[in-house]
DNA sequence: TCTTAAAATAAGAATCGTTACTAATATTTT
DNA sequence: AAAATATTAGTAACGATTCTTATTTTAAGA
């Protein structure tokens, strides 16, 4: 990647998403990080989400509820929001192909692809 | 509804609403209806844009691009978002029920609904 | 290895969207 | 009309994110 060098810093931002099925918040990459490096700054954690999620190395969830969420795994799949505990978690389904060829239908630009999220209660909040 | 009471500036903020095919964030609702009541405050303009969302009588649509913005029309549908002039544009499509079914096989929580939003070029910025 | 230019950093200030507070005003009830 | 209660304008405060600046790291070349 043209003009951009390493740093120890985004590497450890990588590795703990990489670590983790939760889907983190910067501030809790940002805690997370800092048991390794304490003294990384909360902007350079931000700079880095960024930069990786504009290579497509990392997934941004925008769930609606406060900030941000990440994803380690940058492969497009889909998400469930729990309206009773407010975790993320991955779904496991296929691509919804489809709905871009309903949505372009009477349309008339162009449907280049879709975020969607689920949400409802997640297993342990079903009880 | 209980406790409730009727507020010209609520109505204009409906009215407004419901005059516009835009999807309007906070501030441009703010813009508009103070071009009929010059004072109205933002505070008031997001307290009532809460108040009807949560009564179930506009949409508020979350596109992960800085603010929320609304919708007067309440009855669900979806929406498209174009990466060039970052407007959002309705879209006529049916209700996706069947996404729920597909997410729920193999999800052992309960799928209550989803979000859906498209994304790419609009008619304007597809040349 | 030493030098050097470009990129990344820590720390903190600044900004953005939004919410909370408060005293005054508008709406509804009696 | 008076009392009760919701709503308001104005402003302070907030959380999430971005920006600024001086310093340190990285990587390429001599």
């Amino acid at each position: 990647m043209a003009g951009v060098k390493f740093s120890r810093q985004r590497q450890a931002i990588m590795d703990y998403l990489c670590s983790t099925k939760e889907h983190p918040t910067a501030e809790t990459v940002y805690t997370n990080v800092r048991l390794h490096y304490p003294n990384v700054s909360l902007g350079t954690v931000y700079r880095n989400l960024n930069l990786l999620a504009e290579e497509g190395e990392i997934l941004r969830l925008t769930c609606g509820d406060g900030s941000d969420r990440f994803d380690g795994n940058p492969k497009p799949h889909y998400h469930f929001l729990c309206n009773g505990c407010q975790r993320v978690l991955d779904l496991a389904m296929e691509p919804l192909n489809h709905i871009d060829i309903l949505a372009a239908a009477g349309f008339d630009g162009i449907i280049e692809g879709h975020t969607v999220l689920f949400h409802g209660k997640c297993p342990d909040c079903k009880k």
